[in-house]
RNA sequence: CGCGGGAUGGAGCAGUCCGGUAGCUCGUCAGGCUCAUAACCUGAAGGUCGUUGGUUCAAAUCCAGCUCCCGCAACCA
């Protein structure tokens, strides 16, 4: 999934694997060094068909057996032994490392209600089972095997390679930030941190939290049928297009919704409409009248400074938008600069200067690439292939290509390939496509 | 009274915390240009900001009630 949507995963912790165990298990001493696992009784109404316990009135009873309200299957009274974790001690701790972290879970509102839910207490939690044995062995007592929470939880530093302090990774805890759907933000913004406290660890810096993606508004369901996967609409859209479409459409943080009709006007409009026609217009004019060689810079005009100073200040306006984790807004600024060049590119008319004064047209051509270069560098994060293909077409060396090379200026006179279009217009099926 | 989000021109959203000319994208209409992927540029039309009441010189914005829509509801990862 990852590598058909460009987002490979750096690494991919199995929970069987041998390290996760020795990371688990290392975990799980220090919490109990730290006095904060006991062993006692888990007691409850158990549904073996639904693997989980209810509480008392989540039970019904009908001719004299019990019954859980919500699934209909029978449950009985286990009383099991079970090792438990003390959350209970950490609502204190984890209140005040909210409100000296306000940053800590963002944004706000999932913030509130991880305070508002610490607040009401916390209960301590069941960590270990004796009912099955397929999981991590307890530390010195084989009967228990350790449940998910501590299991699952752990893998981020099994990662970095815990409890070694010379691992490779090991640099990279605590995380700058955690990102977790919004479904499971209290299993890391309240369970997590406190298993990390009571190890002595230090917590991630910030949780930062995602909201759901919706098909035409409506939540995916098998029965309304409106499943869709996300490799189809790569495949169907481009990789490119869709991860542009909604990180650009949909506010971090937030629920978003998307429509064929959405995506199709997104990537019409902005990417082949504005970047891709733009640079199209721009390199076609350099392949017709510059020898397909990057164009002479002649005196710079208050609008060509302008456009450049504008493409220039983008770095740092989308690093601060990315701290708060806006990307949408990065990339709105991003296209801001888009629009610009158009109405540069048009209001400098380098197709009427070619007659008049061949000179100003170079130098408008250059401008229009140099900021084609920028916007290149910047958006490789967000479309890695269409970009590539931009600063190929650029002839940007691979290794000139990082955010600390935008500095860098295209050198006139460089030979350029021969331009090919980077985004096609989203043609419906049974629509003639245009001809140019 | 379980918790939370939302209701703003045809569509999707911003603005609401810190009241004071209602903003953006798409769409529509008119004009321009002709380098370009029927694209680009300019301009215009279009909104009693869900509803009722209150506070105020002034409310999309603050307060109270109501209606409708949506998501989540701790051992299920």
């Amino acid at each position: 999934m990852g590598d058909r949507l460009a987002a490979p995963a750096d690494d991919i912790v199995r929970t069987t694997s041998p390290r996760h165990k020795q990371a688990v298990q290392e975990i799980w001493r220090r919490m109990a060094a730290n006095g904060d696992i006991y062993l006692s009784k888990y007691a409850g109404w158990y549904s073996v068909r639904d693997e989980a316990y209810y509480d008392k009135d989540e039970i019904e009873e009908r001719d004299g057996r019990n019954f859980a309200v919500k699934s209909g299957t029978p449950v009985e009274w286990v009383e099991e032994e079970s090792y438990f974790f003390r959350l209970s001690a950490y609502a204190e701790p984890l209140l005040a490392h909210y409100a000296k972290h306000p940053e800590f879970v963002t944004p706000e509102n999932y913030r509130n209600e991880i305070v508002a839910f610490v607040n009401r207490g916390l209960k301590d939690l069941s960590i270990s089972r004796t009912t099955f044995d397929w999981g991590i062995p307890v530390p010195d007592d084989p009967r228990h095997v350790m449940y998910v929470w501590v299991d699952a939880l752990t893998n981020y530093i099994t990662a970095t390679g815990f409890p070694d302090p010379h691992a490779p990774r090991a640099r990279f805890w605590p995380a700058d930030a955690h990102v977790i759907g919004k479904d499971i933000t209290r299993f890391h913004a309240i369970y997590w941190p406190a298993f990390l406290m009571s190890a002595k660890l230090p917590v991630p810096r910030q949780i930062v939290v995602h909201g759901f993606l919706f098909s035409r508004g409506e939540k995916m369901s098998k029965s309304v049928g409106n499943v869709v996967a996300p490799a189809d609409l790569a495949a169907r859209y481009g990789v490119d297009q869709l991860r542009y479409f909604f990180l650009r459409e949909v506010p971090f943080g937030q629920d978003g919704s998307y429509s064929h009709e959405a995506i199709v006007a997104r990537i019409n409009a902005d990417l082949a409409n504005d970047l891709g026609n733009l640079a199209q217009r721009s390199l076609t004019m350099i392949a017709r009248n510059c020898g397909g060689k990057v164009p002479e810079l002649g005196q710079l005009s208050a609008a060509d400074t302008g456009i450049l100073a504008g493409a220039d200040a983008l770095l740092a306006e989308a690093r601060a938008q990315h701290e708060v984790h806006a990307i949408n807004r990065a990339l709105d600024a991003i296209w801001k600069v888009v629009a610009d060049a158009n109405r540069y590119f048009a209001g400098q008319e380098p197709w009427a200067l070619k007659k008049t004064d061949p000179a100003r047209m170079a130098s408008v051509l250059h401008v229009t690439a140099e900021v084609l270069r920028v916007i290149g560098i910047l958006a490789q994060p967000y479309m890695p292939g269409a970009t590539a293909k931009l600063l190929d077409l650029l002839a940007v060396p691979a290794g000139r290509r990082m955010f600390a090379h935008i500095g860098d200026r295209l050198a006139a006179g460089t030979p350029l390939p021969a331009p090919q279009p980077i985004f096609p217009r989203y043609v419906e099926e049974g629509e003639t496509p245009a001809k140019a």
